[in-house]
DNA sequence: CGCGTGGTTGAGTCATCTCAATTACTGTGG
DNA sequence: CCACAGTAATTGAGATGACTCAACCACGCG
């Protein structure tokens, strides 16, 4: 389990070691559980063992913006760490477990294992390079296309995980909670959703997502999946750059 | 003018030195040339001096979602640099110039340079702090509230870094440009500026804004600082945090 | 003088939202 | 075993925010 956490070094044993010593608690999270506050200080930072995970926002008038989804694998909570307090929430979307790690040990791993390091701070990278791809996402394109390419995201990245089955990847989002993502509302969600069924390009039931035609929805996404980085752990174990954050 | 490069850090003389003997060039921009082109390979970073930058994305359809302003003291291209290539494009709204630090001085800084370093990486990780609420922003806000909030943030972070006369502020940018930033059509960018004119919070001419109601302004927009992160100056002349990217 | 850019206006259309009600399902207590 | 409550999905209908198209105006510049 704890040996998927860095997708993106090739780590040494005594990395690995250091690793598992670092770690100091697994929690596990009941669905919609916060595990992060807006305003919390800083308190180290965590990774995905299993379940699925958000972080959002919520505005003065009560509204709520998912930011982005958190998978098996991927890291949160570094930023925090680093700037002080924490901007956004983290919350589980269904019963998950995440491995955290206290501040003080981050402390170590930095200065220690500069493969570890690395990979943290690229999985942050690749995590705001998908902040990025979002704001275009919510400020561009229309219902249609907001929700065909946040499958098309999830659909890449459950795969880059190793979590999908074929064209069928889970995805146990409520319809709210995609409206949230993309900034729309439930009925309106509901509606495309609809169309999009009976365009044939999808189907989404159960928590899970069955793709029918992925290439058109790609096309009426205008997905590319170059800003999801996958292409960097064989980068990496090419050439392990040593200038990174040491 | 180099000096308010790090607006983090507090510099030894050292770093000083070594950050001057970084910078490769300075380069001259004019008013939409691009710096820096979606799909290039990595090239080092650079640093605004003077003037008024945009990162931006174009997506299949010819739309355009600018991601980011940048103003004199911030970075761009570190992402870039540590992932492979970038994912959005950067252009000069108006003339300005920037200080390049090639590649291979970046390494050196990394390594050598430890505040220097810091400084960088805080700069970015308060960019994606911006990121994430821009997300927000264009996702939950209606066009009234954006644009507010895009004001509140201008005039905040012009503020900070000096740059802003009382309640007046340089952002020489035109409808269109707050359109592709705000996710709205010229057309009602221009017809809720007026209305916010009309409602005397603001006034935009000449490139300059005025605030007139500034605590009304950040109400309707729902604005609270804490993303930007200005207190890290302080904080960091305090307590030199050691376990950075080092 | 004429052109190009940026700002402004009018009018009609469409996407999306809100309000409100219905259905299906699941877990719980009686 | 059934009634009930709560959540999620669905549907209808009306309202409106935002868009598009198409002008027109003002200004600076060659």
């Amino acid at each position: 389990l704890v040996r998927k956490l860095p997708r993106f070094a090739a780590l040494a044993d005594g990395d690995m070691q250091a690793l598992v010593s670092a770690i100091g608690a697994t929690e596990s999270l009941s669905a919609d559980e916060d595990c992060l506050m807006e305003g919390d200080p800083a308190r180290g930072c965590a990774v995905v063992l299993d379940g699925l995970l958000c972080s959002y926002k919520i505005l003065p008038d009560g509204k709520r913006q998912i930011l982005a989804f958190l998978i098996a694998g991927d890291t949160f909570g570094l930023s925090a760490t680093i700037l002080g307090h924490t901007d956004h929430s983290v919350a589980a979307v269904i019963p998950s477990r995440i491995a955290t790690i206290p501040q003080s040990k981050l402390r170590d791993l930095f200065a220690n294992c500069p493969r570890i390091s690395q990979a943290l701070w690229q999985d942050m990278l690749v995590q705001n390079a998908i902040s990025r791809e979002w704001i275009a996402n919510v400020g561009q394109r229309n219902a249609y296309q907001r929700i065909s390419h946040l499958l098309c995201e999830m659909r890449v990245r459950f795969e880059a995980a190793g979590l999908s089955a074929g064209a069928r990847f889970p995805w146990p989002i409520t319809q709210a909670g995609i409206g949230d993502a993309a900034g729309l509302s439930i009925v309106h969600v509901n509606r495309t959703l609809q169309r999009m069924r009976a365009d044939g390009l999808i189907t989404l039931q159960d928590g899970e997502v069955t793709v029918h035609a992925q290439e058109e929805l790609e096309d009426v996404a205008g997905f590319d999946p170059g800003y999801l980085y996958l292409n960097i752990q064989n980068r990496k174990t090419e050439r392990p750059m040593h200038f990174a954050m040491q």
